[in-house]
DNA sequence: TAAATATTCCGGCAAACAACCGGGATTTGT
DNA sequence: ACAAATCCCGGTTGTTTGCCGGAATATTTA
């Protein structure tokens, strides 16, 4: 029933990969299409859809990519979610039960469980999950690496 | 994000209709699609995921139509989704991220969030929703009352 | 016993959607 | 000027969802 699309599992897996393989150059596409392993023409979407909600920030022209729009603290998950599935549910009229039990109890209840879980993803930023990252012992992907035997 | 298909939402409203408006003769799938407004071929299909959950007991018939397979108390709403949303997300090959970040980090975040939630719908009862139904000053749809001017 | 009435089982189909690709336009560093 | 990256926009393909119809089965009733 919790059913996140692939995009919004790709718009999550970018911006921690940008957050925790932060350096001082922003990180372009191809690198996170090269970890995530992902096709890049879609990832690029994405991407598109995480600038326009002001959580990542385009940086153009060779040596160009993205970096974070603002601290990792201040951005929280479900920020990211709702800007990957902004595009997908625009226009979706909500198909409202015309029976008083539907239109009283179910729809409501429903209503607040999104609330609830929507508050959960607010408490979590992306902050916290580098943090889990780190304690898991997840290496940072420092791209200079390859070049080492 | 938390996306309940139309099935879903019509095994919901089925149940709590037949656990509202239950009398001593099953309830039809017509007198369903009558007050929940909702094509019965479709409901039809809806009602036979519940049926083989054992979630409700189909009546063949004249007479006939579905009573709950058990107490109002003992089903809850996790069991009604669950079962709603089983024949479509079987043979669903979850698309597992490649790389470090993905595996050890978004996928277990959004496993324990799906495990919250399941546990949110299983603490729920078709009791409880009756409950806030009548409460709510919902009438039970007592179809006698046709006849009355 | 026959007919009527309901659920049950089966297959299929059309619209909607998700995932993805391609052609450019635009910006920017070298 | 050129190359490298993001941005923009439209189209395509495959899967899923919602829905329909025919027929089989069970059960009540006349």
């Amino acid at each position: 029933m919790l059913r996140l699309s692939r995009k919004t599992l790709l718009a999550l897996e970018a911006v921690i990969d940008i957050a925790f393989n932060a350096r001082p150059e922003p990180v372009q596409a191809k690198e996170i299409t090269a970890r995530q392993g992902v096709p890049q023409r879609y990832l690029e979407q994405v991407m598109q859809q995480l600038v326009r909600a002001g959580i990542l920030k385009g940086v153009r022209g060779p040596r160009g990519g993205y970096r974070l729009a603002k601290e990792r603290r201040r951005i929280s998950v479900g920020d990211i979610v709702r800007a990957a599935e902004l595009a997908e549910d625009e226009s979706t009229e909500e198909v409202l039960p015309k029976s008083e039990l539907g239109a009283r109890i179910v729809t409501p209840f429903i209503q607040t469980l999104q609330e609830e879980l929507m508050a959960r993803l607010e408490a979590i930023s992306v902050e916290d999950l580098c943090q889990k990252a780190r304690a898991a012992g997840v290496t940072a992907d420092d791209h200079t690496a390859d070049f080492t035997i």
